[in-house]
DNA sequence: TTGTAAGCGTTATCAC
DNA sequence: GTGATAACGCTTACAA
């Protein structure tokens, strides 16, 4: 027994009526205030609750407080472990916090975008956690007009003055391109994303003062374009490495590009890394499955998910200063190298 | 202007007064019924929400009606791609039905488990999707025990009769060792989970019956566990290709140890496919960036999520069918060949 | 066809 | 220290 079988709820009343205090007593246990109860009416009332498995009914509880413990995260697309790393970030920060994760995929849309701040502003959402898929303002606007707090994550906007959280991906791509230097190369090859953001405007420009500060001539032509498949990638490679005067070294702006262009070069059985090099930047792909290794610039997906849930969580109890709304997180080189025998030592 | 600057929350209230009906009109409008309005009424209303930007308090609705369009979705790592691929699915289905998914990411701990059962349980949450972390039913008795009908994703619980989506691991196991076993090999490591669990034990019988029906006898020492790390598969696979008589095949339970192994035979210097072959099941990571090419068995992640999806809609709704309670999903072999020169070629 | 009002399960302000 | 009771914003039965 213990367990009710009837479908109707349990409620405070029914918990008073079990323990024979007032409803308003009930309260006051749950929620430790803001009125004391004596020792023995609190033992009485939690063996109520015991007995009856009373849970609190939160819906009741938010309209009646006004605020939701529901923070909105929206994203383009949860299969890109970009975003999921981010997402797994916000939800571990969230659950710490007693929040919950209300989980939006925009799909890359504008309209799925706009149907899902719709919805959070319905659900009385306390903030949201926001990776955008374009530079359209509309949402932004809306949550501000329902001044519900939001975070954007990875991308800006426009006009929005909201905190935002980003990785430094000037630097993430000046290492990878310097690493590449550093090992001697002095024509490299940039697959860059097809159209431009942001994010991959900065990861061209650590590209180009990298040869820069290498003294080594920018050459449009080594720059082209790849996409957001690994085949595109592929694709981009063999575009490269066709070329009258090919490449030395490749690198991307993301690693699935990355990992796209080497497995077109090991294709056309050119030896990595004796003919050719990579570097790459670990958006996506996890490189470390890679072989030859495959030297790499991690950015700190689950930290900047993290810590925008933190400055979320800041923001809604208004405890944010202003000086620390926005912040560019530290990337750092990983290299990686093979300690296999030459390919054809055996 | 139009857009109010104060921070107060627009009601329904304020609709009737400003198109001067009475407030259930404007429900009736919203709601599209119960009642009928006149078209002149409802112009008047739609003419209201728009100029003061209303919009309905989802809260509010959620419990007046006894419901809500929530539900939960439990998964161990959203990191690890299984699992939040299914999300992905999960969520698209949701969305199109207009519910809303909280993520909950036990991190394979019963105790946040349980601690997201109450929270969903105390939000009223429409049903529950759950890949669970281990067979404990206690999560379970809770959820029947407040009627809240739920999937269990992947998995299954021990005296838990709820529907439930699996993909057919028995089948993949015996697809990927019988492709082996056609390429001519006949002894064929496998690499088993660390603790078996129901889809493990399955995969495990797969790769044993498609030796037998070879007519290979099974050896227990080309039995050796792996583990959840990319690293594991490798120390596995080294473990394999140390034995006196080691194997001129590998395969595994999952394809992180899959590729584990296979990146560990690429730094030993053996040549893949030549002196040793690979066949894979695809949970993990994303075997199509392997080079060599690597055969795999695809499991149908997006699907089972999708499928589960509908699964608990029709649960919700009451309209499941009880022989439709179980599914099982077909997987299917993706052959990879590398059309690569022989890596000494060059 | 439309308005009025009860009630969903809470919290918090009153009295006692 | 505790018990009644008025909101919170909505749906819907009932009244007009």
């Amino acid at each position: 027994m213990g367990i009710s079988l009837v479908k109707r709820t349990i409620t405070r009343d029914d918990v008073a009526r079990e323990a024979g205090v007032s409803p308003a007593t009930v309260s006051y246990v749950i929620n430790n205030g803001p009125r004391p109860v004596t020792d023995e009416t609190r033992e009485k009332v939690l063996a109520a609750i015991n007995k009856l498995g009373y849970q609190p009914n939160a819906l009741a509880r938010n309209l009646r407080m006004q605020k939701t413990n529901s923070i909105g995260l929206i994203i383009p697309d949860n299969k890109n472990t970009f975003f999921s790393d981010n997402a797994l970030g916000v939800e571990q920060i969230a659950f710490d916090n007693g929040y919950n994760v209300i989980m939006c995929h925009s799909a890359y849309r504008l309209d799925r975008e706009l149907a899902y701040i719709h919805m959070l502003i319905s659900h009385q959402a306390a903030g949201v956690i926001w990776i955008p898929c374009s530079e359209d303002s509309a949402g932004a606007k809306l949550l501000e007009s329902f001044h519900i707090p939001f975070v954007l994550l990875d991308r800006v906007i426009q006009g929005v003055t909201s905190p935002s959280i980003k990785a430094d991906n000037f630097k993430a791509a000046y290492l990878a391109t310097n690493h590449l230097v550093q090992l001697g190369h002095r024509r490299i090859g940039f697959i860059k994303r097809p159209v431009d953001l942001n994010h991959s405007i900065a990861r061209l420009n650590g590209y180009k003062q990298a040869l820069q500060d290498a003294n080594i001539p920018f050459d449009p032509d080594l720059v082209v374009p790849g996409g957001f498949l690994f085949q595109d990638g592929s694709v981009a490679g063999r575009q490269l490495l066709s070329m009258a005067s090919p490449p030395t070294a490749i690198t991307a702006y993301n690693d699935m590009n990355t990992i796209g262009a080497m497995h077109a070069a090991q294709e056309m059985g050119i030896r990595i890394p004796e003919d050719l090099s990579f570097a790459g930047i670990d958006d996506i792909a996890q490189s470390e499955y890679c072989f030859p290794p495959l030297t790499t610039v991690r950015i700190p997906t689950f930290e900047m998910g993290k810590m925008s849930a933190n400055l979320l969580i800041a923001l809604i109890r208004e405890e944010l200063p202003e000086d620390q709304k926005h912040h560019c997180l530290d990337v750092e080189l990983i290299v990686r190298e093979s300690t296999a025998p030459p390919c054809n030592s055996k």
